[in-house]
DNA sequence: CCAGCAATGTGTGATGCCGCACAAAAGTTT
DNA sequence: AAACTTTTGTGCGGCATCACACATTGCTGG
């Protein structure tokens, strides 16, 4: 509530760790160790976690914030690549490797996350347990967003994305409305303002969606879904498959290639 | 030449293995034993390696030819989202875990390459050489080109598409020449083939091509580069980065989060 | 309460690609 | 050589989005 906090110091109550479903899906033991590791951290809206160039050493774990992947183009502008709530996790080039990251990573909801230093991560994963699948399962997932992302961009319509990308914020937040200005969703969808203010229209005149000045309310969580194509489904699928949040399925986890 | 040779039986002798870049990469030992892994395997045109739902326990190091990933959409209609050529490998999904792969892995330029069992190599990875890392940055590789492959659908045209990825297809050919028509340059590009005619005629009349019935000779590589939008050499830069072609800086090849 | 600014709404013409229809050219089969 | 098929070329109307211009609305700080 109060903006001017102190760094890190939580203006609500830090959620539980397993509220991040790569974290929840850790084995007992393995979630023991790790609990040393997390660093609790504030994630306000609008910070910037890793920008091209430089190489923050830590990767991290979204509860109740959600996080944008802006790729940024020459002439400064930056379109939405990936959007990662609590389902995945953030800092990907220090797992793969590579120096530094190639995307910017925006807070885009604000909330509460963990941070893990890179060279513990690193200790942890040299242990060989599960945990290192778990997270090289959420870059496939990942990879499968990009992928569709790509494709609703050649083609759907702005209205389309625009339900999408609605729903896909709405996941990663309590409750149904979004903090964005039509302005900002132009930006993520990479399309005019203008445009956006017109598929705004069109889904407040249909009843799905009401606004004010930074304030997106939806009304209709089917309709929206209904409205949309089925990249959202299709993507959503996609995580639940590869990162089942049911702990029944853990079992069925390993990958081809598991490393022992 | 006679395309009526017996499944396996090299049309022309083979390739090196080291002319793939991630086998290239490798340490003289890894390399070694590597070599009693590696089957060679003629890779015809429109051969179909991957397609979803399938789950097929081979990776394939294109050696001399090139690969594209499509997203299969539900109209049956497939877009490329990415394509592989001696750089890379198929078959993320065996590394990554997920039991099948998202994609239909298809053959575009015939040529030769090299197949490994995803059980051999679990073994190989498990000694925990420099391997894994070379595969993970691949891995980070591929995730840039997705990325900015979604940014260039959104904000270049057609013809600078149709540049960027006549430039991609020769990269993986010796010779100025892709066996390819139209119709299916338009079904990668996601878009009509009538467009595709039209950005042709464009670059014939400014004498960057030429071209007959599924043949496209490329007259003026460096006059194609500059009417590409920036796309492609950013993309080429980022593998350049992450794949250093030069064994001097294979000493820089640890990522922060080395498996020791 | 009012001035100012940020956010949203609307209109107009331009542009790039689409869908469709059909023509022309280049191979292929009979 | 003739018929056929595949590939490429072209024209036309339509539509979604763009670029630009400007009006309106709602919040906020003096």
């Amino acid at each position: 509530m109060n903006p001017n906090h102190p760094p890190n110091a939580p203006s609500e109550p830090f959620p539980d760790p397993q509220t991040n479903r790569l974290i929840g899906m850790l084995t007992p033991t393995e979630f023991e160790r790790w609990s040393a590791l997390l660093e609790r951290v504030d994630m306000p809206l609008g910070q910037i976690l890793y920008e091209p160039g430089s190489s923050p050493k830590q990767v991290y774990f979204p509860a109740t914030a959600m996080v944008s992947l802006l790729n940024v183009m020459e002439s400064g502008a930056s379109t939405e690549i990936a959007l990662i709530g609590n389902e995945g996790f953030v800092g990907v080039y220090l797992l793969m490797g590579g120096g530094y990251p190639a995307c910017r990573a925006l807070v885009q909801s604000a909330g509460q996350g963990f941070r893990v230093n890179a060279s513990a991560l690193k200790t942890e994963l040299a242990r060989r347990g599960p945990a290192m699948n778990i997270l090289l399962r959420y870059v496939q997932a990942l990879i499968a967003q990009l992928s569709q992302n790509a494709v609703c961009t050649r083609y759907h319509s702005l209205d389309q994305q625009l339900c999408r990308r609605l729903l896909l914020g709405l996941d990663g937040v309590t409750g149904n409305v979004l903090a964005m200005t039509q302005e900002q969703m132009a930006t993520l969808l990479g399309v005019r303002r203008e445009g956006v203010t017109e598929a705004a229209v069109k889904l407040h005149n249909a009843g799905l969606i009401s606004y004010t000045r930074g304030r997106i309310t939806v009304l209709d969580r089917e309709g929206l879904e209904q409205s949309a194509c089925a990249c959202y489904a299709l993507t959503k699928n996609e995580y639940d498959r590869l990162l089942p949040s049911l702990p029944s399925l853990s079992g069925r986890l390993t990958p081809e290639l598991t490393i022992h």
